[in-house]
RNA sequence: UCCGGUGUAGCUCAAUCGGCAGAGCGGGUGGCUGUUAACCACUAGGUUGUAGGUUCGAGUCCUACCACCGGAGCCA
């Protein structure tokens, strides 16, 4: 009997319909566990899934029997037994078990199957990633990353990576975390695209894909201290080229979680007929377009502003796809924004606003190639203009029409999983309340 | 930073007008051969966020502080 277990092959739950009425050795933790006396049934998770080992009294070692009735909730256990269709089972394969080893005892598990509040979730964020809606939100995460790079790469783009410390603010809009930096300070990046866009002139097509740091106060659930951006950077491209770009992207991304992810939307109880929508061409208003649906709507707000969470829901909810909108005036988007030279009181910049009132999900659009102009608007908004001079020469030495833009992943991935909160698209979170775990 | 809200058992919550500190889950013990968040019986578990104050008496009322939640601004 030991003998043919040691033999035993080790199997992973996502691929157990391959192993039909073959003996396999599961490895993983103790989802949950019931029984009847004799009976046990104990949920097992492998990282792959989740299937029911049915542990009966007769089938196994008396000493091992009764270690079973003392499983905890994730103790860690590899058991050996008949993989087996059963309709009675959840995901209509079980394991008839006969032999479990019990690898550790797990304490008592603070995360019980009842309802819990996000603090305390939070607070147990390293366990929680345990539980299956946080699982298949990260699954999804990593199928949207995924997607996002193979799209670029198909694409003949190059993987740059940006600097995480800065000497300066890239927008000088927003607060920045400042750290020591030997004898200097330091800041950390809030957005890769300047460096972009000097790589695009070595590269032709260039993407960064990392870490980004506001230290802005915000505290609404859209918002994150540390969040993910893949910044893409391409030379000899103008506006409509770059959300022809966009678009495509976002259209590859949805297309291959929902080729690939289907269990997991599942699981997090997904509509996935809204993500079915999701094809191109998409929407494309003027910022004044955009203006006109919050008259008709008489929301409460300013012309000239930058639209608001409430604004944007609003302008959003016109529309089954993500919607682009361009020309917003050019005295609320940041000092590199190439102005429309038909009206250079506006911006050749787009805003892809996510459906379902998710938001901002990508910020784009021309950037400034005339040396002159550039200068001018870096003096006009107070930036320091040595900092800038690497970005400058950059229009010094063969100009061209260049376009990019930003997309938000964690924002991307609260509007694919349909979750009411950033906070759960990334493993670790980093709020201005919270740096632990 | 501003506005609003919440803090009671490990967790989720109740406690009427200011009058004995409660339940479910989770834990422990026992029972059951088809459970799906099992069920049944028994059991342990409390500085009511902190510090003051009012009162014969405060989880409940007042003041300050702390923590967290939601929203605004800003943005992805």
């Amino acid at each position: 009997m030991k003998g043919l277990n040691h033999m035993t092959q080790r199997a992973y739950i996502a691929e157990i319909s391959n192993y039909h009425g073959k003996d396999v050795k599961i490895h993983g933790w103790v989802y949950n566990k019931t029984g009847k006396g004799k009976l046990l049934f104990i949920m097992i998770r492998d990282g792959t899934g989740i299937i029911q080992a049915v542990i009966f009294k007769n089938n196994l070692k008396p000493e091992i029997f009764e270690a079973c009735q003392n499983l905890t909730q994730e103790s860690a256990i590899i058991v050996t037994g008949t993989v087996s269709e059963d309709q009675r089972a959840k995901g209509g394969y079980e394991l008839q078990a006969n032999d479990v080893e019990i690898v550790h005892i797990a304490e008592e598990y603070p995360i019980s199957p009842k309802e819990h509040g996000t603090d305390f979730l939070m607070d147990n964020r390293h366990l929680w990633l345990r539980s299956s809606k946080q699982h298949a939100v990260l699954k999804i995460r990593h199928e949207i990353i995924r997607a996002a790079r193979n799209y670029f790469d198909n694409l003949g783009f190059t993987l740059i990576d940006a600097p995480i410390f800065t000497p300066n603010a890239c927008e000088g809009t927003t607060s920045l975390f400042e750290t020591d930096y030997f004898d200097t300070k330091a800041y950390l990046t809030q957005s890769g695209q300047l460096y972009m866009e000097a790589a695009a002139m070595a590269f032709g097509k260039v993407y960064c894909f990392g870490p980004t740091f506001r230290a802005e106060k915000s505290k609404t659930r859209r918002h994150l201290t540390e969040f993910w951006m893949i910044e893409p950077e391409v030379a000899f491209c103008d506006l409509n080229q770059d959300m022809d770009l966009a678009e495509g992207m976002v259209e590859y991304i949805v297309t291959k979680v929902l080729e690939n992810r289907q269990d997991d939307l599942e699981i997090l109880e997904r509509d996935v007929s809204k993500l079915e929508n999701i094809k191109r061409p998409f929407p494309r208003i003027t910022y004044d377009e955009a203006v006109e649906f919050l008259k008709a709507a008489d929301a409460d707000f300013v012309q000239g502003d930058d639209f608001g969470a409430t604004d944007e829901t609003i302008i959003s909810e016109h529309f089954d796809k993500p919607v682009m909108i361009t020309h917003y005036p050019a005295a609320v988007k940041a000092f590199y924004m190439k102005k429309d030279p038909q009206r250079p009181e506006r911006a050749l910049c787009v805003d892809m606003i996510a459906p379902e009132g998710y938001g901002e999900i990508i910020g784009g659009g021309q950037r400034e190639d005339d040396y002159d102009t550039l200068l001018h608007d870096i003096k006009k908004h107070d930036l320091p203009e040595h900092a800038f001079q690497w970005y400058l020469d950059i229009r010094k030495y063969g100009s061209v029409p260049h376009a990019g833009f930003g997309l938000g992943i964690e924002r991307t991935v609260a509007w694919i999983c349909g979750r009411p909160h950033i906070r759960e698209t990334i493993p670790f979170p980093r709020t201005m309340y919270r740096l632990n775990p």
